[in-house]
DNA sequence: CATTTAAATTGACCGTGGTCATTTTAGGAG
DNA sequence: CTCCTAAAATGACCACGGTCAATTTAAATG
């Protein structure tokens, strides 16, 4: 047997560099805010090299996509957690919180956004992610409710899906931002998913 | 009457650089597409400093607002200018050389995105003029169609206009890049305009 | 322990969007 | 025509994301 290089196992500062960025841009996001992260800074307090970001991270969206991701997760727990909602409004009042902090900053919404679809299946990020599991917690709950029983619990998914996102567009949008989000999204759903009812 | 600072009118220069910057990004774009535009092209193709690019735009998105929501506005005067369809399937037909053009370039979508809610009523840009138009021009056509009664045309064209958007953000995702984007539109549409049917 | 090598880290450097104090110019007033 | 002033144009400069050749380090091997 030929001598070959073999693939190392990913050492520990790797796993400890990685984890002072993570928790240096928590840092800096709870102090400023997502849309004033600054790679420097986090660099700064991770006390690193700022090509070191780069090593770890292919470049700042993808930093975001893991944090916003990870932050959408938690939401999803919670949500998950909770009683199955019986009515739409229930369903609406359960996604608030995801609502929330979808809408907490325009940059962040814009961030969610851009990655809700993977650009390609080996690269499907975190935002990406959640998506898939938002979509199925959605058609769980679908599966076994009184409402449409003409189109697929997937594709129900999938329209509820569309309406958050269009509920949450509306919070940014001056022509609209009168409107209560949480409001909006059951017209939305109930249009949806309760149609001639 | 004191001698008062009164506001001049605008230049001819002024129209004239402006129009050379319009002309110089739409070479550009015409040449290497929308992402691959950078503003030191523009100014050089131009003949003008790069100083004043911005004294015309407020930044290179305005540049793309102006543009992109220009070409959209083309596509609504087509859309307006044909028959009104008369079914689910020609409705999502009749939308389909907007729904090519938004998705066109992924860089493109995503400025589409970005601007389609106002970020304050004063400033109501392009992109989001067209998305108002858009939902208009829909309204219209259902006003005076056989589909739901339950909720006003407004709220169905919301809807419409909700599931564009999606049938475009399946165009860039990897998940379900293999479907056609007319038929998934017009399924949505059909399960939107057509429940129970 | 000494040697070796791939992985990890570094920081000078670059590309590009955006700013602003300074200079130039259009065009009205005398 | 000349002067004057506000608008327009200028380009050196900055901010910040991202790159990469060179250096350092972990840890496997003998």
């Amino acid at each position: 047997m030929p001598k070959q290089a073999m693939a190392r196992a990913i050492q520990q500062r790797t796993l400890k560099t990685r984890a002072k960025l993570l928790d240096a841009a928590n840092s800096v996001i709870a102090d400023n805010g997502y849309e004033a992260l600054r790679v420097e800074e986090v660099v700064l307090r991770a006390g690193v090299a700022k090509g070191t970001f780069f090593a770890h991270f292919k470049d700042k969206d993808a930093l975001m996509d893991q944090l916003i991701g990870a932050e959408i997760d938690r939401h999803l727990d919670l949500i998950e957690a909770q009683d199955v909602p019986k009515t739409i409004n229930e369903m609406a009042a359960a996604f608030m919180p995801l609502v929330t902090f979808m809408s907490c900053e325009r940059y962040v919404f814009d961030v969610i956004l851009r990655h809700s679809g993977a650009a390609a299946n080996a690269e499907v990020g975190p935002i990406a992610m959640t998506f898939g599991r938002q979509a199925e917690v959605t058609a769980a709950w679908l599966a076994d409710m009184p409402f449409r029983k003409d189109i697929s619990a997937d594709l129900q998914a999938e329209g509820v899906q569309a309406f958050v996102v269009q509920a949450i567009s509306l919070v940014f949008c001056a022509l609209h931002n009168a409107v209560d989000p949480q409001e909006r999204l059951a017209i939305y759903l109930r249009a949806w998913l309760t149609p001639n009812a």
